[in-house]
DNA sequence: CCGGGCAACTTGTCAATGACTAGATCGCGG
DNA sequence: CCGCGATCTAGTCATTGACAAGTTGCCCGG
C-alpha cells in the first residue's frame, strides 16, 4: 500500500461529514472530536477546520444536511399519494435509518441555528409535514398532535426506551398513528 | 463579607447538582463542566469528583434524581384520581419545568444506564405511566402511544419547535391528548 | 506555456478540560 | 485526646477546540 495520499483529499468536506455520522451512531453526538474526525479521515487535525469554521459549524453542516434528507422523504412519500399515517410512518423510518442526523437535528444548542441553508431546509421539512394534516379538521392541533406522536416515538425508539417491543418500528408507529389519525 | 467558608462545605453534592441545573438549563447539558461547576460553587476544581468519580456519574445522579421526580409528580396525579390526560399534562409540566433533568434524562450516552439508584427511579417512573393506561383497551399499544406522543410534545417544546403555538403548553398537550383518548 | 494567486491542507501553539495522584484539613467515635 | 476516614485542595498529564502562520498544488489569465 504504498499510495501516498495528494497532499489534495478530493472530497474532504464530504468525508469528513461521512466520519461524523459513523462517530455520532457509535458514541453519541457528545463523543465527536474535530480531531477524532481527522484522524479517522487521515488528515491533520486541523483539515476539517477549513471546510465547518469550527465543531458547531460540523454539527450545522449535518443537521442541514439531515432536514434535507428528511424534506426529500416526506416528499416523495406526499407525492406518492401516502397518507398522514404514511408520513409518520416516513419520518420514523427516517429517524431510525439516520439516527446520527436526527440526534443532531433536534440539539440546537450544538450547531448554529441561523444558519441559512440550514433554515431553509428546515422549513422544507415544516412545510411538508403540515401538508400532510392539511385536510383533517383543526389543521393547527392536528399537526402538533401528529409531529409529536411521530417525534416522540422516533426519539424513544432511538434512546431504546421502546425497544421491548418486538415489532418493527414502522409497523408500531403505524399501529399507533391509525389509533390517532383513524382512516 | 468576611465569611470565609469552611474547609468542608456542608453539601456539595447538593451544591453541584444546582449548579449542574442551572449552567445545563442555561446552555444545555453539552455546555457543561466539571470545572466550571467547581467554580460556580466555589470549591476546587477537583472537589466534584470525590461525590460523582467522573462527569457521568455527575449526569447519572442528575438523571436518576429526574426520574424519581418524575415518579412522584405521575404518582401523586394518578392518586389524586387523575386520568390518562392528567399524567400526560404531568409528564409535560415535568419536562417544562425541569427541562435540565429531562434533557439529561433521554441522553443515556452521556450517563452511566447501569447505576442502581437510576434504574430503580427510571423503573418506578415507568410503572407509573403505564399504570394510567391499564383500563384501556390494548393496553401495550396505549402505553406506546401515549408515551410517545406527551415525549415528543416535551421534547418539541423544549427545543422551541413548538413555540409557535400561543397556549400555555400543558393546556395545549392536554387538547391533543384528549384528541388521543377521548373521555 | 508559465507564473501568480488562491484554496486546501499542515504544523505549531495556547488555554481549558477531564482524569488522576498525593497531600492537607476536619470531624467523629473510642 | 487520638487517630482514622471522609472531604476537599493542589499539582500534573494527555487531549481537545481554536487560532496563526506556513506549504502545497491546482487553475486561470496572459
Amino acid at each position: 500500500m504504498t499510495t501516498q495520499r495528494p497532499y489534495h483529499h478530493g472530497d474532504l468536506r464530504r468525508a469528513v461529514l461521512d466520519a461524523a455520522v459513523e462517530a455520532i451512531t457509535e458514541h453519541g453526538p457528545a463523543g465527536v472530536g474535530l480531531r477524532d474526525l481527522a484522524r479517522r479521515v487521515g488528515v491533520s487535525h486541523a483539515g476539517p477546520v477549513h471546510h465547518f469554521k469550527d465543531k458547531a459549524g460540523l454539527l450545522t453542516a449535518l443537521a442541514a444536511e439531515g432536514f434535507a434528507l428528511l424534506a426529500d422523504e416526506l416528499g416523495t412519500t406526499a407525492s406518492a399519494g401516502g397518507d398522514i399515517v404514511d408520513l409518520g410512518a416516513a419520518y420514523v423510518r427516517f429517524a431510525v435509518e439516520h439516527r446520527a442526523h436526527f440526534e443532531v437535528m433536534f440539539r440546537p444548542d450544538l450547531y448554529h441555528g441561523d444558519d441559512p441553508a440550514l433554515v431553509e431546509a428546515r422549513d422544507r421539512a415544516g412545510a411538508a409535514l403540515a401538508d400532510g394534516v392539511a385536510d383533517r379538521p383543526d389543521p393547527e392541533l392536528a399537526s402538533v398532535a401528529a409531529w409529536s406522536l411521530v417525534h416522540g416515538f422516533a426519539t424513544l425508539w432511538n434512546t431504546g426506551a421502546l425497544s421491548r417491543a418486538d415489532r418493527e418500528p414502522e409497523a408500531l408507529v403505524r399501529a399507533v398513528a391509525g389509533r390517532l389519525f383513524p382512516a
